[in-house]
DNA sequence: TTTTTTCCTTGACATAAGTCAATGTTTTTT
DNA sequence: AAAAAACATTGACTTATGTCAAGGAAAAAA
């Protein structure tokens, strides 16, 4: 497989290490709203996206989704897991049709991880999981509703154009009422405005970064 | 250093790479209350606590510090930030009289990055500290107070023993109202009881597992 | 285009937890 | 042992955000 080739993670391999690698895994095609697994569940594969999108949720009490994290093509998911050998701690449903390259984690083990070029490598994506688990404790503990959305505003005004307000506020883990009424206010002081497409336009930023 | 032996991370080490690891480190005292880094400074060395604990916490937009994590002695602190070369994502407190190892991180980086046995060693802790985040974020973004108190009442009973509820309640990021009330409600229901010097007893183990 | 469905907005109300204040109880200091 | 400080409990109130409901706007389907 050439794509694995363009995989951050096994970019380093050689052409062997590479024949290794596809003897123990496979690649699997699903649909959106398919899940790739629930939490709880143990985990005997690792998974990388290769294609599609893939959002990760905890369930709260209620039975609400818990957004935290959407993954993109290239990403290694749920590591952790398997090093830990704990069940997953978090659901994920693709949201578009994907593929996925299964590995079996346990000849990954026993084969891969004496290579210093695959340990560094597992290194920095076990570093940018645990920034996006940063991140997620700053949005969800620290941040009033305001402050998520003027940071997400700051950092994401672009997606406004191409997602609906209830996207947004499920990226937020807000109400869509409260991210509505969290904009009126925002254009009413004179912060933000939005033309008819949706679009949004910064006036004040100053203001915005004052809340964070 | 014969303690340096002694901490899990370098454990695997020889005498020669001892000595490496001694030349671009030193042993530094702190006091209790004294602050290690604070949230937002630029990491320059990697720390690794020896003797004392040590409390990490992040604060929120009224100044109220939010509590992240206690390390205790053989804690890599922080590392993460030296990676993604980002600053310090939370402040670090002595919680008593403390011992810390300090490490020339750049100095560490280009000596031990390439030796398997480090490397798998800083994996592991990078997944332990993981581990902790998705703790902190289930506790914090997916419990109740309810559900936190009775989780921690589970899991940590015998601490009631030995802290005031003051500092349990910081533990689990709340008021020492809510969590007061919270237990008279607990032992009204009679799922709990207290003896005089604070010790709690479990009297419906099964009732408290159902708050989460 | 018309109809249907989904989405947005707004108001009234609910809820969980925090805040403030008063009083009582421990613990620590003198 | 007395005094001072820290801690715990309880009630009344506040606050941020969620919930429910209804009407209008936009998007999708017919």
């Amino acid at each position: 497989m050439e794509r694995i080739k363009n995989i951050a993670c096994f970019s380093k391999l050689n052409d062997e290490q590479l024949e290794k690698l596809k003897k123990i895994s496979v690649v699997k095609k699903y649909n959106a709203k398919e899940i790739l697994f629930y939490e709880g569940d143990t985990p005997i594969y690792l998974y990388v996206l290769l294609q599609g999108t893939l959002k990760v949720y905890k369930t709260n009490h209620k039975g609400q989704q818990i957004f935290l994290h959407q993954f993109y093509p290239g990403g290694l998911v749920a590591e952790l897991a398997h090093f830990e050998n704990i069940p997953y701690p978090a659901t994920a449903e693709f949201t578009s049709n994907s593929e996925v390259l299964r590995i079996d984690y346990a000849a990954l083990e026993k084969d891969f991880f004496k290579n210093p070029e695959i340990s560094m490598e597992i290194i920095k994506s076990l570093i940018a999981k645990h920034r996006i688990l940063i991140d997620i404790i700053q949005k969800e503990v620290v941040l009033t509703a305001d402050a998520k959305i003027a940071k997400f505003i700051l950092e994401n005004g672009e997606l406004f154009a191409t997602l609906k307000n209830t996207q947004i506020a499920s990226i937020l883990n807000i109400t869509p009422e409260t991210l509505s009424r969290t904009l009126s206010r925002f254009k009413v002081s004179g912060w933000i405005e939005m033309n008819d497409k949706h679009d949004i336009h910064i006036l004040d930023k100053m203001a915005l970064e004052e809340m964070l």
